[in-house]
DNA sequence: ATAGGTTCCGTACCATAGTACGGAGTCAAG
DNA sequence: CTTGACTCCGTACTATGGTACGGAACCTAT
């Protein structure tokens, strides 16, 4: 799976051709050379393996909160020794995933009391204005 | 606390001005009269208790998830009889927050053991790339 | 060798949620 | 009764992360 057209690449990342183009614009993954083939600019361009793998890795670190901006400064970081700096990259993503869980699970919370009362109220309509209060 | 200005609303609110004027815009908050006092065309707008809550209302739904646009629907849902409606926002919200909170803590626990493969790593970069292997 | 699907690339546009600006009006203290 | 802060309002601009468009080149199967 060594020589991928960008269609192949998008599909294997679970992103869009026109989202590959856009992380290239963006530094985040590698334009290859067009190979010099038969036509007169050259060949349509090909991705390996290790396209995969760097698309997959945004999406990951997409997933982890991080932004395409600091995902950058990661894909750099990882040609580096800078340890400390990866390290507090990651140590400061933790404790906003830390805090953003407990906002979420302090939010389902209140969304679970929400439906409860709802369902099982009287009459009118449900208390939604005040679904969050008291958290 | 019943005649606040705008900047009062938004301290309260722990937001900027201009977002309480957004949220008027958007419809998300009332726009109240002026009252029509000693100026020409009228007082300054006053607010009140009800604003505040209305205002901290979207922040908290916003913390959960919601959207201004589905904040908007809700705050309409409030003044009505539709509980079955209200009911299935609720539980579409707690299961999308269900997974947005699985994936934080996959996400957590990846950045964890790069944190430490970072810290106790022999040599090298830290293997950044290939920190979400695996999840 | 020709039709159709892709690729390439620049540029433009989109949604979401604000944030800033500027000028006129209004308010509150001194 | 002026000065400085705040309000009002429309309009424009920003950031983030894409998505769409259009024409030329290219590639593949028939």
């Amino acid at each position: 799976m060594s020589t991928m057209t960008i269609a192949r690449l998008a599909r294997e990342g679970g992103v869009g051709v026109e989202t590959v183009r856009y992380y290239q614009r963006r530094g985040l993954l590698d334009l290859p050379d067009r190979p010099a083939g038969s036509g007169l600019r050259g060949n349509v361009r090909r991705y390996g393996d290790e396209d995969i793998r760097r698309l997959r890795f945004i999406r990951s670190a997409q997933a982890a909160g991080f932004t395409l901006e600091q995902i950058g400064e990661l894909i750099e970081l990882d040609a580096t020794e800078d340890r400390s700096r990866a390290r507090e990259l990651a140590n400061q993503r933790i404790e906003a995933l830390d805090q953003k869980i407990a906002e979420l699970q302090a939010a389902r919370k209140s969304l679970h009391r929400l439906a409860h009362d709802c369902a099982h109220g009287k009459a009118g309509p449900c208390p939604i204005l005040t679904a969050f209060d008291g958290d």
